[in-house]
DNA sequence: TAAAACCCTGGAGTGCGCTCCAGGCAAGCG
DNA sequence: CGCTTGCCTGGAGCGCACTCCAGGGTTTTA
């Protein structure tokens, strides 16, 4: 019944999910909405990366809806992955372009995955810095202040 | 020449205010540029973060010009730190409001650093999870070594 | 003392990643 | 049959975080 709208809600659980499938099996053909239920992100947007050449062609009903399929699915989970790097959406792009145009892509593939988590390990670093920084401030916040901390409920 | 780049890992170990480090000793007034030059920000940005309230009053000079002090670069490392967490600079801006207000909003900072500890957490464990699937593909590529593809797409 | 280098302001412009709108098919139902 | 629901398209609009501009003072250097 409403399954529209973007809004978050739906599966609560968690942050990073280990994944392995939980698509309602045996399917492999969905509409839209039921992609914008499972990634979260809006129809919109999922109509834009296809625009914008981020997603492989998408199939069509006979009457020209979208009809996504697991291995669309697969992409968009490792395009949600990419996203929350902070990989800007062009660099998401040219991978996709490479991935379509074959084979002897494959090095530049690899290098730009490698890249990649070099990035993400550096931004790892960078965070448990600002952890660091956080606790440190933290403690301090807490030491100074007596007035806190000692509220029973809650 | 340039002291710039935010790549200090666990520089400082007190824990606390004062927090005096390698910054040219003695002086306690610098130029636009000379911020510049150790923050890595633009005068421009540096310039809107204080038309934004961002910035507690920086002191001018008899003419008009920018003074900035250590407190400031203090505050501008902190700031430096929480931007790259993700936080909206709207954030960031209410929390130097409560810090211009006073006491009184003691426990009010208190928890929204400690959310902003939350988010981080969060947000490194977001990219250990990506860091494992690019771990996954890389090798996948590396094995393969040879043309064939699996990308969820053709 | 003149040129060059540096700094000031308010406001307009930019790039990114969406987000929304208007207008319009197609299918199911009551 | 009309109504509602769901989807389609191209293009305009938005919020964020800067970034740049015009026009004009000030400070330093030669």
């Amino acid at each position: 019944m409403t399954v529209m709208e973007t809004t978050e809600p739906g599966t609560d659980t968690c942050a990073g999910p280990p994944r392995a499938t939980r698509r309602p099996d045996g399917r492999d053909q969905y509409t839209i909405s039921e992609v914008v239920a499972f990634t979260g992100l809006s129809a919109h947007t999922l109509r834009w990366y296809e625009r914008i050449g981020l997603m492989p062609h998408v199939d069509r009903s006979h009457t020209g809806q979208r009809r996504y399929r697991n291995r669309d699915l697969d992409w968009l989970d490792l395009v949600g992955k990419l996203r929350l790097t902070g990989m800007p959406v062009a660099d998401m792009v040219r991978y996709a372009e490479m991935v379509r145009e074959g084979d002897h892509t494959y090095t530049d593939r690899f290098e730009l995955l490698e890249a990649t988590r070099r990035d993400v390990r550096a931004r790892i670093a960078e965070l448990q810095g600002t952890l660091a920084v956080l606790d440190r401030k933290i403690n301090f916040y807490a030491d100074a202040g007596r007035p806190l901390a000692s509220e029973g409920s809650r």
